[in-house]
DNA sequence: CAGTATCCTCGCAGATACTG
DNA sequence: CAGTATCTGCGAGGATACTG
């Protein structure tokens, strides 16, 4: 019988990887969080806005938010100066996820609810329009598709070799 | 003394919700999935390799690969006749994920890692040259920012009014 | 209203052993 | 090698009660 079975093995934590989406994951990969951060990009501010549009627990929502204004993505400021409450809204990293949040949305209204259905959930404000579908380009210019593309390592991510 | 202390009250389930960014929460929305389909990007098939490149327990890793089969990500395919063991690779759903995963990835290069560092993950295989940063388009080809668009709740999305 | 503290129940991740 | 089965224990997520 080993002794191991005694010893305690934690969860492995994803900070200390040094790969983009080792951070990414991180700081929004989970499903509360992207919800709440779709909810900021609505416009949410309070606590029990963000908890009625979502339905999450309480404690959770506060667990949540703190790991969100501790990545950086949201900022609490109390409103007024009785301090009666606080609103979160997003910074400048938390608003720079604009494209990868709209790319998430676009990729389920295409390939979760069926081609069929028009993109409905981002709309220019202007044109009242819908934004067409993000793509990715070379810096000259050209599509490029996932096969053109070489992904690198990157630092803290270890080198896998297909 | 309530009754209800003794009632299981499930986790939230988001499968049902009819919502973009849910569906993708759903579907992606924990740590190691991003890093699997990282790694499948990469152009790992292989179990063991998804092991090795990871780092997590095989049980785990198991179940995922199950989930992103299930979700429609992956396909698993014996290789050979004998079948003695399977491939994972994209369907075009998994590959369709390519403007979110990349921009995820230049949002931590930029903001997690800092400014100072170049792009680093994803570069274009024929000029050598990283990819320039996503950007948000209308349709009238202009640049648009957060505050230009309006976010629509989409059906099953709770109208959340600020 | 905006949280915090406490308690409770699984869910999920890790290790190990086992099968083909 | 490619998984599956089982065990274990933290800890996420839910409810409730409480504070300011």
């Amino acid at each position: 019988m080993s002794l191991k079975r005694f010893l305690f093995m934690p969860r492995t934590p994803l900070n200390h990887v040094l790969c983009g989406w080792a951070q990414a994951a991180a700081a929004i990969g989970d499903q509360w969080s992207i919800l709440i951060v779709r909810d900021a990009f609505k416009g949410v501010k309070t606590f029990s806005a963000f908890q009625k549009s979502i339905g999450v627990s309480k404690g959770v929502l506060s667990r949540r938010l703190e790991h969100l204004v501790a990545s950086g993505i949201l900022a609490k400021a109390p409103v007024g100066l009785g301090a009666s409450h606080s609103e979160y809204s997003l910074t400048p990293k938390g608003k720079a996820l604009l494209p990868a949040m709209l790319a998430l949305a676009q990729w389920s209204d295409k390939w979760v609810f069926g081609e069929g259905n028009e993109p409905y959930v981002v709309v220019d404000a202007l044109n009242q329009a819908p934004v067409p579908p993000l793509e990715v380009r070379a810096q000259d210019g050209r599509r490029v598709e996932l096969e053109d593309l070489t992904i690198l390592p990157g630092p803290g991510c270890p080198k896998s070799e297909p």
